[in-house]
DNA sequence: AGTCTAGTGTTAAATTGTAACAGTTGCAAT
DNA sequence: ATTGCAACTGTTACAATTTAACACTAGACT
């Protein structure tokens, strides 16, 4: 799939989901926001925001963390936490997924699945402390089979 | 366990802990790293390094950072990646533990869990994409008992 | 005692992220 | 078609977070 994909098709398919999700949540797919998504899409590595601002036209931080929110909390694009890194989100149609992230710390490429059944049993677990869970966060670093 | 610990007794095992650990690995326990551990284990809170330094002796950074790194890379305490903030670890005696983190996004506790079938299950799925894990992080932001 | 490694102290700087606020644009309702 | 409002932009300046570098010191082991 990150791999063996087609990646323009990938990427262009990513935009039409991305212009869809934005005319539904009635917010504009701007020219920051479109440039910024696209170069999340560039390829599967997570990128940081400094690299994301490499490549952009306009290189002052706040409009690159203000696209880059936006399209976080729209669901298009996923924060790495471990990395502080952003990947485009493979799921962006389904609305309430929680991503496994696999985190190449070789080729830097991410994955991403979603092991539904075991992120249950994690909110099971959780709730059974009393905990009420809101936001799930999984990243697994390690290798991929490329880099192996 | 998180709320109803009688921390100083939580506190001073958990000190008992790192001493031993450290000398394992043949690395010493010094003052600031005594001293950083210290404060971290004040509570089951979440700290992050700045709230750390306030309370630091010598406030210079690099004090601070190296000691989180140490303490880190010993496995005592854990780096919550999703709020960039540090927790003392619960189960340091156990050397190839994966901690569930469960994070209240109220009162700021930190509880730990030790999920292993889920997690086993995870590192499953990865594995047949071709995916071998090395480190896993799984945190949770939600509420706990108390908040809700 | 000598030497080697781990750890310290310190300065300074790079990197990363935000506040604030005036300006502009698209769109909807009169 | 104007007006008015909310969303978005541009810009400056700054704050917060983290790291580099390097000379120095303490402890541990011949």
């Amino acid at each position: 799939m990150t791999k063996n994909c087609n990646h323009n098709l990938c990427k262009s398919s990513a935009l039409l989901a991305a212009e869809k999700i934005c005319e539904q949540l009635g917010a504009r797919f701007t020219q920051h926001r479109r440039r910024v998504f696209e170069i999340v899409w560039q390829s599967h590595k997570a990128m940081s925001a400094a690299d994301i601002m490499i490549e952009m036209d306009n290189k002052q931080p706040p409009i690159t963390y203000r696209a880059l929110d936006f399209l976080k909390s729209a669901g298009l694009i996923h924060h790495i936490t471990s990395l502080n890194a952003y990947i485009g989100c493979m799921h962006a149609k389904n609305p309430d997924h929680v991503g496994q992230l696999l985190i190449c710390t070789k080729c830097n490429n991410v994955a991403e699945l979603e092991p539904k059944e075991a992120v249950k049993e994690l909110i099971e677990q959780a709730k059974q402390q009393g905990f009420s869970t809101q936001i799930t966060h999984i990243e697994m670093l390690g290798t991929c089979n490329e880099c192996e």
